[in-house]
DNA sequence: GTAATTTAGTTGATACTTAAACTATTTAAA
DNA sequence: TTTAAATAGTTTAAGTATCAACTAAATTAC
């Protein structure tokens, strides 16, 4: 392969659409990354990986292991225990152990973690409508819509 | 890390269009970013951040700043440092003093970083031309227009 | 022309992340 | 049943990332 191929900035034409395409999913869900971390950490002293993780304890009351936070979050194992020792130690969550498994941790939001993911929760989705707010609707939808199956794609048939 | 479910499910249809949209941007760049990770540890023992940042410099024969780097790639200035020190250490980049401008350094790819970005960047599009194969050119064509606009927007009246 | 301010880059502390090696437990096989 | 293999979670080392404090140099203001 001959031409050389830049990051963002300086593409032509005969550039592959994919490769632009990349660099621009990349580039937004920086700059999106950026201005949410920034505002929780400004608003309320915490960080992207600890909400998001709280995220996903919110929307599964009964309770999740360690291993599936992990899938869910895309990120190691290791990291998961971090995460979830800092929240723990911050009185957020807590491990639960389960009788019928003695490997196993059940992760759950205390109720001070309820309530303080309730109020981050609500604001951090109007940063999200705010950053998207010049894109219109039918636009928005169908983004998601071939996101979504960009996204059945990337995992399927996987390793 | 195994095939995920990834951060966008059991949303319901009552979520916001933005937020949703939000999160499986999210997911789309993270299953992507794994994917190129792990291919490039293994196949040129090298890291993400170090190939982002000599396709930053392949782009720009007559070097780049550190802060201009910064600026490119969406990360901070100490971030830069450590990834420079590196790319020196590994002989295939090189800080040159601008006489101009004493505080300045020009940072430029080597012989040697040129040759092996050149190699790297062949196999690095065609991973990304395969990630994205299932999405017809036409809805590459239009996500990219999309996302283009969102970039521009994120980008504007900032500090 | 000197002092104050701004700009470029580095450093240090802390947190996030991966990969690989490890412990403990459960399941499957012999 | 004893062993082997697989699974859940943790630990460690190294790389990546932020932010805030710092040094050095260039600009601006007076």
């Amino acid at each position: 392969m001959s031409a050389a191929v830049g990051l963002d900035s300086r593409l032509t034409d005969d550039t592959h659409e994919s490769l632009r395409l990349w660099l621009r999913l990349l580039t937004c869900s920086h700059l999106i990354e950026n201005h949410v971390r920034k505002a929780l950490s400004a608003q309320f002293k915490t960080t992207l990986p600890r909400f998001d993780l709280m995220a996903q304890l919110e929307r599964a009351p009964q309770g999740l292991q360690m291993g599936e936070l992990s899938r869910r979050m895309l990120v190691t194992g290791g990291n998961i225990t971090g995460i979830v020792d800092q929240l723990e130690r911050a009185g957020l969550i807590v491990r639960t152990e389960d009788p019928s498994d003695r490997r196993v941790y059940l992760v759950k939001l205390t109720k001070e973690g309820r309530r303080q993911f309730a109020s981050m929760a609500a604001e951090h989705e109007s940063w999200i409508v705010q950053l998207f707010a010049g894109i219109p609707k039918r636009e928005q939808r169908a983004l998601n819509e071939t996101l979504s199956r960009l996204r059945a794609q990337l995992t399927r048939e996987k390793p």
